[in-house]
RNA sequence: GCGCCCGUGGUGAAAUGGAUAUCACAGGAGCCUCCGAAGCUUCUAGUGCAGGUUCGAUUCCUGCCGGGCGCACCA
């Protein structure tokens, strides 16, 4: 049996021989994983069952430990070690093997992501002014999660939803005529400096206008610079979907008459109600659909909305949003649930908010009053590249505070810079691979080269983005690979300090390092393209 | 009051329940006649408190303490 070359593919196979080994069924051995080793320890990779199984197997881990590592197998030099772990060495061939496995096009493709069909909903803010800061850490986690699974053989679709209808949009309408006539926004309307500037674009014939004109011109225009922004950000939406056109298909009237179908729904005081808490447990109290005024609630717009989805053939639905609207997850779990139980998974991502610090100060950002930093403003300053990195950096749930200083003065605290200098670093030895002359598609005899420490461990972190990928998937975050990146850049850049890769006299080893040296700036460059940053040949 | 999230060196973060807790920034000490010093090497410094589960806890559970966010016929 020989055993395959990608990790998860070495892995599996290692599995399924100890599975061999102690006449085990598969599916009984959940936490056989391949990990990698602390440092101290010099090993590439190893592996933690053993002490696991010691309960299953009723036997002293370290016994396991020492009949697992007879049963590896000749392609690694293993070690059993108490308490209980096997650690591995490879075969330097086997890494050769290896790395030539990461230049095939789909070699992150999983085949639990074939054929799931994913709609990932993200940023989705409402059209009522400019998109702040805080929407970049939105669109980030979502555009980078979206190419992540797409790396893994999911299709993914990604989806702004528009709330292009009702009160808020109302309020912007007057806000902007108010402004037309010189006058202040209404109560409750919108004061930002943007109206102001909208106003006076505004064409001559908008004095005769109704309402609802103002309302679809300022959503228009809101739109345009929303894209732009999201633009300028790197992500592109497969699809802006607008509330409106759930309306013109009847959707919410839909959704409400099978809820109603179901027994789902009760009328209290004029007002429709859905009655998640007797019927489903899901939900801490009753929710209203449709007001005593006769609106819709977003509640039931938002189930028709997700039943729209699962209707366009979509197996997994994934929504993005802000703490500030977690509240609102539990009642949408019982109204789609209630509704569209078997069509699929439906799973929400909530990021915790972003506070803004400016000086000493760290205040809520407030888009009424109109004191934020915008999105634009933000890439203008600190470059997209920046941005991403920084947001992706951390987990959906961690509370960050944003230092507005800190990000326009000291940007190059950003670790990003750090990883695209190795992509930089490396195009220039290929550059100076030319003029000297080495060509670096010459092939070389890996039976004389000798794998340095420095080497190896470079190209165990090659092979670690794959389970990197995969950790990114399980837990709905790009944040383990811009840790992965950093490591991996640092790998480089103690392997450039002790080796030196063009040497005119010494063919073979140059061959071999360039060798090595496309697989790390090919593998930088897919990481960064993941996380939507450029891999510049340059800085 | 109830619910969700978070507490890791001076600061910001990482760690499917695994071995001596990993990085970056800041601070100390070294390193460019040599492929880019936006770099390398090295030192100082850390899991809020109290219990529990476990062979093993930063991770899981309970209770405190501290912080963020929600608790609408708003969106």
């Amino acid at each position: 049996m020989t055993i395959g070359l990608k990790l998860s593919i070495l892995e599996a196979g290692l599995k399924s021989r100890a599975a061999a080994a102690f006449g085990l069924e598969e599916a009984a051995m959940a936490g056989f994983h391949l990990a990698a080793p602390p440092p101290h320890i010099a090993a590439d990779v190893s592996i933690a069952w053993p002490i696991a199984g010691a309960k299953l197997l009723r036997k002293p881990p370290l016994k396991i430990a020492e009949e697992l590592k007879a049963a590896l197998g000749a392609e690694f030099e293993a070690e059993s070690v108490p308490p209980g772990f096997v650690n591995l060495k490879f075969k330097d061939s086997v890494l050769f093997e290896a790395l030539k496995e990461l230049e095939k096009p789909d070699c992150f493709a999983r085949p639990d992501f074939k054929g799931e069909k994913i709609n990932l909903e993200f940023v989705s803010a409402n059209p009522t002014g400019p998109m702040h800061l805080a929407s970049g850490r939105g669109a980030t986690l979502g555009d980078s999660l979206a190419r992540i699974y797409r790396a893994l053989g999911a299709e993914v679709a990604t989806e702004f939803y528009v709330n292009n209808v009702g009160k808020q949009v109302e309020l912007l309408g007057l806000s902007l005529k108010a402004r037309l006539e010189g006058k202040e926004p209404p109560e409750n309307g919108y004061q930002g400096a943007y109206l102001k500037e909208m106003a006076a674009a505004l064409p001559k014939e908008a004095a005769g206008w109704t309402g609802t004109q103002f309302s679809e011109y300022a959503v228009a225009e809101i739109l345009k610079l929303h894209r732009a922004d999201m633009k300028a950000f790197g992500v592109e939406f497969d699809r802006w979907f607008l509330e409106s056109e759930l309306h013109a298909e009847g959707g919410p009237a839909k959704a409400l008459a099978a809820l109603k179908e179901r027994g789902m729904v009760y009328e209290k005081e004029n007002a429709v109600w859905f009655g998640a808490a007797t019927e489903l447990e899901s939900d801490d109290k009753d929710r209203v659909l449709v007001k005593a005024d006769g609106r819709n609630t977003y509640f039931l717009n938002d189930i028709a909305y997700h039943l729209n989805k699962f209707s366009r053939g979509f197996t997994s639905l994934i929504d993005i949003l802000g703490a500030d609207h977690h509240g609102y997850v539990p009642r949408m779990e019982a109204g789609v649930g209630a509704l569209a139980a078997g069509k699929g998974s439906f799973k929400f991502i909530i990021h915790q908010q972003v506070a803004l610090k400016r000086g000493e100060e760290t205040v809520k950002m407030s888009k009424r009053a109109g004191d934020f930093i915008s999105l634009k403003e933000l890439v203008e300053e600190v470059g997209a590249d920046a941005c991403r990195f920084f947001f992706a950096a951390r987990g959906p749930h961690t509370h960050l505070t944003f230092d507005v200083d800190l990000a326009k003065k000291k940007s190059n605290d950003n670790p990003v810079f750090y990883v695209q200098y190795v992509h930089a670093r490396i195009s220039s030895i290929f550059a100076n691979a030319a003029e000297k002359g080495i060509d670096p598609a010459a092939g070389f005899d890996q039976s004389k080269v000798a794998i340095l420490p420095e080497e190896r461990a470079l190209i165990l972190k090659l092979l670690w983005l794959e389970k990197t990928l995969s950790d990114c998937a399980r837990d709905f975050s790009p944040h383990h690979l811009t840790t992965y990146l950093s490591e991996l850049a640092a790998s480089f850049h103690s392997f450039y300090d002790k080796c030196k890769v063009l040497d005119p006299e010494n063919k073979e080893t140059s061959a071999y390092r360039l060798f090595l040296l496309k697989h790390v700036q090919a593998v930088i460059a897919k990481g960064l393209g993941l996380l939507g940053v450029s891999a510049p040949e340059r800085m």
